[in-house]
DNA sequence: TTGTAAGCGTTATCAC
DNA sequence: GTGATAACGCTTACAA
């Protein structure tokens, strides 16, 4: 396999007849170079199918321009989305993203962190799982930018992004008491992650203090499977429960499909649903899913600004609202 | 902004008392290096939070270890889908994937691959929009390997992975042929791309073949909304289809739900439909959508392990076949 | 404006 | 098994 054939600085100035720094001027912006040199470098460099190395480049300036997003289940629509706005934002600020797949195991984060630090990524976006307290720490000596989007704990120097779940939460109570329901439930998987437990908390918070009691189920992973068991423990209780506040909008598609289609039930006639993120399938006509709208572009804008921003500035938290997206699936609106 | 605060094997030399060279080979697989020096090496590396610099160590190796992914519209199902498998596969040989945008214009696929030779990636993977050939052959030129999926043109060098879209398009017609469809349709978006016109022609052929007359409509991008339109076209026709193949799932998406809402058409009974992807809403029961599986898993298996092996084989051309899903969008099955 | 030379953090080669 | 030393391809003082 002959590999060493990427044609470097030297080889163009050769052929330009200047020396090599002038090469590396000429692709350096706001660099002075006399027009005529740069024409001839420009000329020689795209005859031979010159590119700056970056990893090179990188080396020198203490700055590599990759950017490391660790993710999990990145085939869900709401991560998919929001690692398609995160790249886009990176390229217009000159970044480039790294994707890290921490499926296997919540550990992994640990491990994607460290080979961030390995490729002198000059960013780390978290968007999944929660990293040790002491390799956050060591990504920040490093000088490495953290972001931590919806992971609600705490990090010294990262940039944490959070939603108002709570409050959304809460929200969707009131709407569901408007709709004149009277016998709800929550149904959430059992990942446990920050953002589902806050949403849990926030309406059986809201509920409390109205003195109404809520059914909460949980199970599985955060997916359509999961809200296709979730509805089947739920409609077959005793006491029915007319109104499902669903940890998202997958498990709330799950929940839909088998309240419509295995218990014959109306939504949002004979039950209401409320979702959580607003993916795209929610605006489909066969869910028309009522939900809370994750602000992506917001979320993606506020980590690239943040990171590509020259030097920190204090305030390294930040919480963003949910905006409640009237659609069909809860009576009233 | 202080950045140059990563440790390098120069302190981690100092700290344990030997030279650079033993760090280095500490850290190298398969070099030779005493227990007692290791170990020493090992723990002052730990203790100063040490990681190899992988941008040095490729410029040394010439080999970055980064496969760059080249895809636009990165939220669609399929596409998610197939970016989970590769990262994941790519990191079980040790590569990690860069992600690249080209949301904006076909163009910068052009532009994405020259990024790619900027940073020294060992390959890149197209999925989406088709490179010029003078930049492709740069690429095979700088002894960067370079996959093409679903891409159909010929490139010198590259693996090309293709799927037998043609002949599944004739799978297509005879399942309608044989559910007693009469009248038949074939939706596309006005994308173009290779494997989408393939699935069109394919159709066509064999319809032409049993003196079947199929009406084509196309519209938009792939995506549901354009499926919303599409429905909408076909179904005001004076002669209403009774079968409509969908380019991908995401149009059949809208199509089914279209035919159903707006027309109140049942499915299967007044229409059938197929799709082509098996995206993971096919599954879910309000669609239970007949149609045909990219196989992404072995996709991305051919990829990974193409781009890995050590030296190139001569076949550089792989024809995967996608399989017939049968669910309730087609009589009979 | 330009070239020379030093240095970035590695790994590979070579004596010892 | 180990330590100098020379690359790798680039940027950046500094001197011309």
């Amino acid at each position: 396999m002959s590999r060493k054939v990427f044609v470097s600085a030297k080889d163009v100035a050769e052929r330009a007849g200047v020396s090599r720094s002038a090469v590396s001027r000429t692709f350096t912006p706001g660099a002075s170079v006399a027009d005529e040199t740069r024409k001839r470098v420009v000329e020689a460099a795209e005859a031979l199918g010159y590119h700056v190395n970056h990893l090179a480049r990188g080396l020198m300036r203490n700055e590599s321009g990759l950017v490391c997003l660790i993710v999990s289940e990145i085939d869900t629509p709401y991560r998919a989305n929001l690692i398609r706005e995160l790249s886009r934002q990176l390229q217009n600020v000159s970044k480039i993203a790294m994707l890290i797949n921490t499926d296997r195991a919540d550990k992994n984060v640990d491990d994607a962190l460290r080979l961030a630090i390995s490729y002198r990524a000059d960013a780390s976006i978290v968007l999944s799982g929660m990293p040790d307290k002491s390799i956050t720490d060591l990504c920040v000596k490093s000088g490495q930018r953290l972001v931590l989007i919806n992971r609600d704990e705490q990090r010294e120097g990262a940039l944490m992004i959070n939603l108002n779940d709570r409050d959304a939460a809460r929200r969707a109570f009131i709407a569901f008491l408007r709709a004149g329901c009277r016998s709800m439930a929550f149904a959430n998987s059992d990942a446990g992650t920050p953002s589902l437990v806050a949403r849990e908390q926030g309406f059986c918070e809201a509920a409390r203090e109205h003195g109404v009691e809520v059914v909460i189920e949980r199970f599985g992973p955060t997916r359509y499977q999961s809200g296709v068991t979730l509805a089947q423990r739920l409609l077959t209780r005793e006491k029915r429960p007319d109104a499902i506040f669903c940890a998202n909008d997958l498990l709330a598609c799950g929940v839909m499909d088998t309240a419509r289609h295995q218990f014959k039930l109306s939504v949002p006639d004979d039950l209401c649903v409320l979702g959580f993120d607003d993916i795209e399938q929610s605006s489909w006509s066969s869910y028309h899913l009522t939900t809370f709208a994750q602000p992506v572009e917001k979320i993606a804008q506020k980590a690239v600004s943040w990171l590509a921003q020259p030097s920190l500035t204090d305030d390294h938290s930040c919480k963003l609202t949910a905006e409640l997206i009237w659609r069909g699936s809860v009576r009233g609106g």
